[in-house]
RNA sequence: GCCGGUGUGAUGGAAUUGGCAGACGUGCCAGACUCAAAAUCUGGUGGUGGCGACACCGUACCGGUUCGAUCCCGGUCACCGGCACCA
């Protein structure tokens, strides 16, 4: 027999699958549908990366096995393409992005292919191609006229490294996401998406969802609602003006010795004439801003502020004059940007009152506020109307009640996902068709003007002010307005990356269509993603994104379903060699390209799936590489030891029904690494045998198909067994077989195991008893004493407990 | 600080309605083939004691429930991830 030549075996049936077409999705099609989907990738220069080939062979065994089981499989691939790394390379090589993104497109889709994935390539998308990008903007416009789209000055996450602004999910941890400088806090325009009207839509999706539950979780805690009651206090001195503050327990108002405001608050500005130390409120402002975001999480033990002279509160339920500070412990961006202080019951404030020497006032009991903030139940006290009540829900109702009652606050919700910074001073994304009219203001680029190309220029560099290039091409700002005539500007900034991603899936189920994002009939065959898969990381940006676009999309009719995705997994990292997180700078990178030029494809395909338990991280281990490459070399030895037969054999039967319950299984629920040893354990019981025949060689090659398909098409082939193992069928177990006919259980005295014992699977109780006390050891153990129970867990073990 | 997760041989990891701990792979040891090496094949491989059949111990640590706990409960420690002065 000839030796396995993986490179030219691979090559083969790449080209085969891809002439004959078999892995294309057929819309419509009377078969049941499976959408599967994976993050289609961001092309970078330096090409695919191991997690990639990890994070897409977990769909790709599931697709080619449902296929195998009669599903009409949509599992399409598309480049996820407009971003800063592309246009950073274009500005250091001065080549145009577009030919970047084209030639970084081609080397990404030539390695895709020599890894074998089943994707449909007939429905490739790229969100930077205008007949992409242009429903990209119309759905932008459509949220624009439903009034999901504002502008604002506000403070927002600024890159001073990208010169550019930056969503909230953009900067988590204080970093820019892109090049991880620090992030400033920095006063701009900005086009804002309403994301947080959406907040409880998709607080509510959650639950028709089936998402890993720390996705869920992690969704919910992004969101962070939380509830309580908005107060208006009084303010003295002020023009008979009321200090609104957000808090979760107004129940804790009579302890109330204090307010705060954070600096930007706008009053502060507005009685500037009237604060008679408005040079120290100046001076401490000043210093605040200084700060950085890190800054101001680290020093959070250390409470400063300074008290406002010439206002006080008024706390509407007893009428106690209480002094106002500004302290930076409060935020402008949640809530109204000023609380309530209840010392007794916050340690934050407890921690000021006692910084700056404020009464400390107890209103419930139980805790030691001599020591510290008591955030516990219990009951209530030195509370007027809630006096007596001793439970925190009860408390809160009353109060909420009492507080509306007397017109002076209401229950309320807050979210700590903010509304979502939506524009980029940047060239290479999606241009925001809006243009700016001096007498209209802000209007709509009409839809039949779709796509707003992007224009061409020389120079790609932001400009220092923080202006996008495109404000320096005047053919492209200049403009009439599309509602008055007149001269107008358009807007020069671009949609941020993670726009074109928020409806990609959608685009897959019709990406030819000129007249709509997709075909209505389209959407509603192909229906809701059936398993998307996916990286961790996107869990609180992409998904939380595109879940909203989605939902927009059912709101006003374009799409039949309320939520994208039907069930969500995500895989682990493979780390370095070493352990380590891989990076360029420690050196211990894999390519998985080497891989495949060494071992071939189905090794590296076999090996991430094999190296451990899909949803966790793992190392890389070359040498576990060369077991699954051993592992296919017996595969292939296997044709050595063929002979005729089309029916099971008796003495591996039970074995190979076993293995094909298993490895079914187990593909389901994303348990490759035990699917592959369920494999290697039975190739192992056929080496043992000796021999296998034809019906037993199939059922093997069939099984392992879907991890290693190039080298199974090529045995399948090699044997003259009828058509493509594409097109084959998946092979089904008896349930009968799947069992020995003798098992060997074990025989426990008090839970110590003291004998194993061969019995008839379906042996009695009672026959296995005196079996076990038949038993030699088992019999020295209990002589002499008194049996106090006997069990027989059926097929597992008996216990006799005696004393 | 809050929320979540994890902890098993030399190593990646198996095993869950509570029932033989360590499947499968790697590494290592021994043997076969070879002038030799690689590759391949065969056997062994949790620890301690014993020539030995065997005994005892063992799933981060302490305790509990149970005939029986890697699994359930209470507490402790370590590591990983997310959020973080969120009122």
């Amino acid at each position: 027999m000839k030796n396995y030549d993986f490179k030219a075996t691979e090559a083969k049936w790449q080209k085969r699958w891809e002439d004959e077409g078999v892995f294309h999705a057929e819309d419509g099609s009377s078969k049941p549908k499976f959408y599967g989907l994976v993050e289609f990738p961001y092309p970078s220069g330096a090409g695919m990366h191991v997690g990639h080939i990890k994070a897409y062979s977990g769909l790709e065994v599931i697709s080619r096995k449902r296929r195998m089981q009669g599903y009409n499989v949509l599992f399409p691939i598309g480049f996820d393409a407009f971003g800063l790394p592309t246009e950073n390379y274009a500005i250091k090589t001065g080549m145009h992005p577009r030919k970047v993104t084209d030639m970084n497109i081609k080397h990404f889709s030539d390695q895709l292919h020599s890894v074998g994935f089943s994707f449909d390539w007939t429905r490739v998308i790229d969100t930077t191609d205008e007949d992409y990008y242009k429903w990209t903007q119309w759905i932008f416009l459509k949220m624009f006229e439903n009034g999901l789209v504002f502008r604002d000055k506000a403070l927002v996450n600024y890159c001073p490294h990208c010169k550019v602004v930056l969503s909230n999910e953009d900067s988590q941890g204080g970093h820019c996401d892109i090049c991880h400088s620090e992030v400033v806090q920095k006063a701009k325009d900005v086009w804002y998406l309403r994301i947080t009207e959406y907040a409880d839509k998709l607080l509510e999706g959650l639950e028709t969802v089936d998402y890993l539950p720390n996705i869920k979780l992690q969704q919910v805690n992004w969101i962070g609602k939380s509830t309580g009651a908005f107060v208006n206090f009084k303010v003295k001195g002020s023009d008979d003006e009321e200090l609104r503050i957000y808090t979760t327990r107004p129940d804790t108002l009579y302890g109330v010795t204090f307010m705060v405001m954070a600096p930007e608050h706008p009053m502060i500005d507005k009685y500037a004439d009237r604060i008679s130390n408005m040079d120290a409120i100046t001076a401490y402002r000043k210093e605040c801003a200084k700060k950085t975001e890190f800054e101001r999480t680290q020093l959070v033990k250390e409470k400063t502020g300074v008290r406002i002279e010439g206002l006080s509160g008024i706390n509407p339920v007893d009428g106690k004059e209480i002094p106002i500070y500004v302290a930076d412990y409060v935020m402008m961006g949640y809530g109204t940007g000023a609380i309530m202080a209840v010392p007794a019951h916050d340690q934050r404030d407890y921690d000021f009152a006692k910084e700056f020497g404020i009464d400390i006032i107890e209103v419930i009991k139980g805790g030691d506020i001599s020591k510290e903030a008591y955030t516990g139940d219990g009951e209530m006290v030195n509370s007027g109307v809630l006096n007596g009540i001793n439970n925190k829900k009860d408390s809160i109702a009353k109060m909420i009640e009492y507080l509306e009652e007397k017109g002076c606050g209401e229950a309320g919700v807050q979210y700590k996902m903010k509304d979502w910074a939506f524009n980029r001073q940047r060239y290479w994304g999606e241009p925001i068709p809006i243009v700016h009219c001096p007498t209209c203001g802000m209007v709509a680029v009409p839809y039949e003007e779709l796509p707003l190309r992007l224009p061409v220029v020389e120079q790609f560099e932001p400009g220092s002010d923080g202006e996008s290039p495109l404000a320096k091409i005047d053919s492209f700002v200049n403009c009439k307005c599309p509602k008055c005539g007149g001269d107008a500007r358009r807007e020069t900034d671009t949609m941020p990356q993670w726009a074109g991603s928020s409806w990609y899936y959608l685009r897959y189920m019709d990406p030819h269509n000129n007249e709509a994002l997709a075909a209505r009939d389209k959407l509603e065959y192909w229906g809701q993603v059936d398993w998307y898969n996916g990286g961790m990381e996107h869990v609180t940006r992409h998904m939380i994104y595109s879940r909203f676009w989605h939902r927009f999309l059912y709101d006003i009719g374009v799409v039949p379903t309320k939520e994208p995705y039907a069930k969500r997994t995500a895989q682990g990292l493979i780390l370095g060699p070493d352990g380590d997180k891989m990076s360029k700078s420690k050196g211990n990178v894999i390519d998985p390209m080497d891989v495949v030029n060494e071992y071939g494809a189905d090794v590296l395909r076999t090996y991430v799936l094999f190296m451990g338990d899909y949803e966790k991280a793992a190392p890389w281990s070359e040498s576990s590489v060369k077991g699954c490459k051993r592992f296919l070399d017996r595969t292939w030895g296997l044709q050595e030891i063929l002979v005729p037969g089309d029916e099971y054999s008796p003495e591996l039967e039970v074995a190979i029904n076993k293995t094909i319950k298993k490895v079914t299984e187990d593909i389901e629920g994303m348990k490759f690494n035990t699917a592959i040893a369920a494999l290697m354990t039975l190739i192992n019981d056929i080496y043992d045998n000796g021999k296998l025949n034809n019906a037993e060689l199939k059922a093997f090659v069939t099984l392992l198909y879907p991890f290693a398909p190039h080298i199974t098409e090529e045995i399948w082939e090699a044997q003259g067994f009828s058509g493509m193992l594409a097109n084959g069928n998946w092979v089904d177990f008896d349930a009968d077989k799947c069992v020995d006919a003798t098992i060997e259980i074990v025989a426990q005295v008090n839970g110590k195991i003291r004998a194993k014992l061969n019995i008839a699977a379906d042996a009695a109780s009672d026959e296995v008893l005196a079996l076990a006390k038949a038993d030699e050891k088992v019999a020295a153990e209990i002589s002499g004493k008194t049996i106090v129970k006997e069990l027989y867990v059926p097929g597992r073990l008996v216990n006799i407990v005696v004393k």
